[in-house]
DNA sequence: TGTACATCAGTGAACGCGCGTTCACTGATGTAC
DNA sequence: TGTACATCAGTGAACGCGCGTTCACTGATGTAC
């Protein structure tokens, strides 16, 4: 196994326990959902003493928060790259939908972090910081499409529904084998996107 | 207060502890979320012995199981009142998508049983039953919009995808307080299911 | 009507478990002189 | 270059807690005679 870059390889310390104790966390989501993660096993996982994670983090559920954190990151990544992909707002809102729904396939436990570890964002302004940023990046094509604010809003909100249902449609099974059903259930997504911002869409 | 209907109100025995146990369950996942309720905690809000819950489930998961399975049966009653509302499929499948939004803000701890609880359904043919019961109930109108069954399944999981994830933001909060926002948020899924189901739909 | 008995819903005490968190500590590292 | 020292990431033992589950039990009820 290559070696990930460490700062400090040494004997004592362990390097990089921070991002060790983030992963181990996120093999549990993964593998118990997001309510199995606990920080003894997390700690286990790391080769480390379960009082280790308190010197990077107050409590158990500030790890948590910062990997819902991570989480609202890497989805606003993977939407800017979806509306890059066009410059018409319509197939901008149906790549974003694609896109959400490629992230609950291959990122589940992130995906599960973000939106079942029931954390309240308000403690954590990093957390809902993340989250607005994501609403900021997706209003511009909705407004595009939109005669004013609240249409714009009630578009976005339309849009991220169905990606949202389906994605979860799609982690529970309901459409068989989840890796099978991706492109499927994205077409899906896409499809029903843009029949949400059709022009004749009886609004 | 009026006593409810109770075979034996009598001294010792309970009287009627198995739907007690499922009320404090369901009151419990209303308050804490669906990994917020314990047997211990239910059973103390009935007034009785950790061991008594043994008496009536075999354990843990089997209560809330059958909460869960009432869940899906309460959905299926007030599905089958929105489909009787008309007997245009389009409507009927646009008045579902409100139904489905408005059980998940009204009956919200129900709703957080069934689909949050993570439970094996495998494990409860009771409960599967239920789901699949749902199921048949929705497919006719959606049958009646398509060529085939492929077809009427594909328009049924994305009609009921925008209801779950606007159920599901609604219950998050992302529209302001729930309740406030239930007739908006019924008549947003209302317009979606019609743009999906409209026959101009570029499927 | 009275009595003996089987039933079985609920008791209360106990179990082992794993959790989150705290604490005084240690020893490898980097730095100042 | 060598030495004294401050830092601080990780240790290991312990805590109190609430949980799910088990167990032998009890006593009110309904029933058979």
């Amino acid at each position: 196994m290559i070696s990930s870059v460490k700062r400090r390889p040494s004997g004592r310390h362990h390097g990089d326990l921070r991002n060790a104790l983030l992963r181990a966390a996120l093999d549990l989501v993964a593998e118990h959902g997001p309510h199995g993660f606990t920080l003894a096993e997390a700690s286990r996982r790391a080769g480390v003493s379960v009082a280790a994670p308190y010197k990077h983090f107050a409590d158990r559920d500030a790890l948590l928060a910062e990997l819902a954190t991570a989480g609202y990151r890497e989805q606003a990544e993977r939407f800017a790259a979806a509306l890059a992909g066009s410059d018409e707002p319509r197939e901008q809102l149906a790549a974003f939908a694609a896109a959400y729904v490629r992230f609950a396939a291959e990122r589940s436990a992130l995906f599960d972090a973000t939106f079942h570890a029931g954390l309240d964002k308000s403690r954590y302004p990093d957390l809902s910081a993340a989250g607005d940023a994501l609403v900021d990046l997706l209003l511009p094509p909705a407004r595009a499409l939109s005669r004013d604010e609240d249409e714009a809003v009630d578009l976005l909100l339309r849009v991220a529904g169905v990606a949202h249902g389906l994605a979860v449609f799609l982690r529970q099974g309901l459409f068989g084998v989840a890796a099978d059903a991706l492109p499927e259930t994205e077409a899906r997504a896409v499809r029903t996107a843009r029949a949400i911002t059709h022009p004749s869409d009886p609004t």
